[in-house]
Formats: C-alpha cells, sequence, structure tokens
DNA sequence: TCATATTCCTTTGACATCGAATGATTAGAT
DNA sequence: ATCTAATCATTCGATGTCAAAGGAATATGA
C-alpha cells in the first residue's frame, strides 16, 4: 500500500495561492496590489533600460505590463516618456506620488514576510528557500 | 549587514507559477487544463451532495466553478441535472468522455508529479510538504 | 397559509494574465 | 539610398478568477 502523498504541485499551488491572496488583500488596504508592489519594488531598484527587463523581473509579460503601467500612470504614480536616444523605448520615471506608495506598500511586505515567517526556525525558512529555488529552477528546462 | 533574503512569499509565488504553467501546458496538449483536471479529479473521488462542496476542493469559487462546469458540459465531459429530492442542487454525473479525459489526464499529471520529484530525496520532498501544509495552514487564521 | 429567511446556483461586471497581431522605430544589407 | 530585419511596446481577443447581485427552490415561524 503507497502513502499516495498529495502531489507536491497541488500543495505548492495551494500554499502559493491562499498566501499570495492575504498579501494582496494586505496590499489592497493601503491602495495597492502585488503587481503595482512588484512594479515599484523593481523601478525604485533601478537599473532598467527596457520595460521587458522591468516584465522579466516583475515575472509578468510584455502585455501584462503595459496593463499596470497605463494604470498606475492614471494613478500618478509614474510617467512615461520615449528616450531621446533611442524612440522605441519608454523611461519609465516614478513620481513623488509613486514613491510614496513604494514606502507604504513596503511597510505591508515587511510586516506580511514577518508574519509568514513567524512559526518557523532560520533553518526550517532556509532549507524552504532552497528547496523552492531548486523547484523554480527545474522548471526552467 | 543583514543577509536580505528573497521574501519568502516572493520565491513561494514563482516557484508555484512557473510549476503551474508547466503543468498547464503539459494538460493543454492533450485538451486539458488545471482546473478542469481538478474538477474531474474531485468528480471521480465521488461524495459530492452539493457544487459548493466541490468548488472548496477545487479551491475556487462558486462562480468559478460554475464557468468550467459550463465549458466541460458543453465538451461533453459532464452532465448537469437537478436533484428530484431537492431542486436546489445540480447532480454532477462524468460521461464516458469525462472519464477518458480523466485517465489521458491523470497520465499528464502523474508524469508531471514525477518530473517534479525528481533531483529531490524523500527526506527533502517530506519536508518540503511539511513546510509547505504549515504556510498554508497559518493563512487561515 | 403565507410571508420571510435561508440555501444553492448562476449571471453580471470587473480585473489579471497571456498569445498573437499590430505599430512605431531603428539596424542591417546590398 | 532604400528595402528588409529586428526590436520595443501596445492593442486585441480569449481565458481564469472573484465579489456582488439575482433567481429559483426550500425551510421556518407566526
Amino acid at each position: 500500500m503507497e502513502p499516495a502523498h498529495t502531489p507536491i504541485g497541488l500543495l505548492l499551488a495551494r500554499a502559493a495561492k491562499t498566501a499570495s491572496r492575504a498579501f494582496d488583500d494586505a496590499l489592497a488596504a493601503e491602495g495597492g496590489s502585488i503587481p503595482v508592489w512588484l512594479v515599484l519594488l523593481a523601478l525604485m531598484r533601478g537599473g532598467h533600460r527596457m520595460q521587458s527587463e522591468l516584465a522579466d523581473e516583475v515575472g509578468i509579460q510584455g502585455p501584462t505590463l503595459t496593463h499596470h503601467l497605463n494604470g498606475m500612470e492614471n494613478a500618478g504614480l509614474l510617467l512615461r516618456q520615449r528616450a531621446p536616444d533611442n524612440r522605441r523605448i519608454h523611461r519609465i520615471e516614478l513620481t513623488d506620488t509613486g514613491r510614496a506608495m513604494f514606502h507604504r506598500l513596503r511597510g505591508v511586505a515587511m510586516a506580511y514576510d514577518a508574519r509568514l515567517r513567524s512559526g518557523f526556525t532560520e533553518a526550517e525558512l532556509d532549507m524552504l528557500r532552497n528547496l523552492l529555488e531548486r523547484l523554480a529552477a527545474k522548471q526552467a528546462s
């Protein structure tokens, strides 16, 4: 008789779904969302030349990024303008409003991360990080 | 100087996204999808009296389940009819086509699970399962 | 009995996401 | 020079998801 464990992929999907949901709700209370937070985080880190790089860093496709940038631009969080030296590229600049939103959402993210880590030892978290990274790396093949 | 690890939630979301994507692609090659597979799996396990129970088991909300049941009924995978004793409830029955689809998708799912587990020891998989279950349970609070 | 509440499901409207097609701009080849 | 490729972003169409509102059927309470 085999153990017939729940498939690891199903556990992974469930844990990620419940966690994302809780995080998104927390961000929504400050007027944000997960993709908005990830875009702000990537922009504050800087070093992007193209939107495609930004999309990669956030983990979404180009059209999805365009969608969020539209919303964020309408909300006054950022400005888009074509780069003078290569007019195919759109330069993105955060406004003061955008930076303020970043700081508010960072507070939410830090609190959420602390909450997520509570109840686990550092050794367990290191192990979890290692296992998740290996899982993600496997898919790339 | 702190380690400044990547937040655990971000690693979780990335691993789940890449894994789900790969699994969904594999299912699509057989004409399926993740929600269709989960609905078929739940129906084959049986024991549902109401659609809301089915939605819970699949991990989606009622309207989303209705959406997929519509598609699956149109595709000839199942039949819906009201229960005679309580006409609020819709009884769902898989057709032969639906059962055939289940068996095909089960092959995909088993192959995918094996692929996901490769490269990990049984001890590591047990550890990962334990950590993911604890993470998911934490959100329920 | 019959008005109201509850249960179960569906419809509606909204948003996130992606692939494919389209525009706009630049680079490259002859 | 100009014609074709390649590059970067957007638009379009489709799917998955949810919350809120809307039916349909049953249960409840005077």
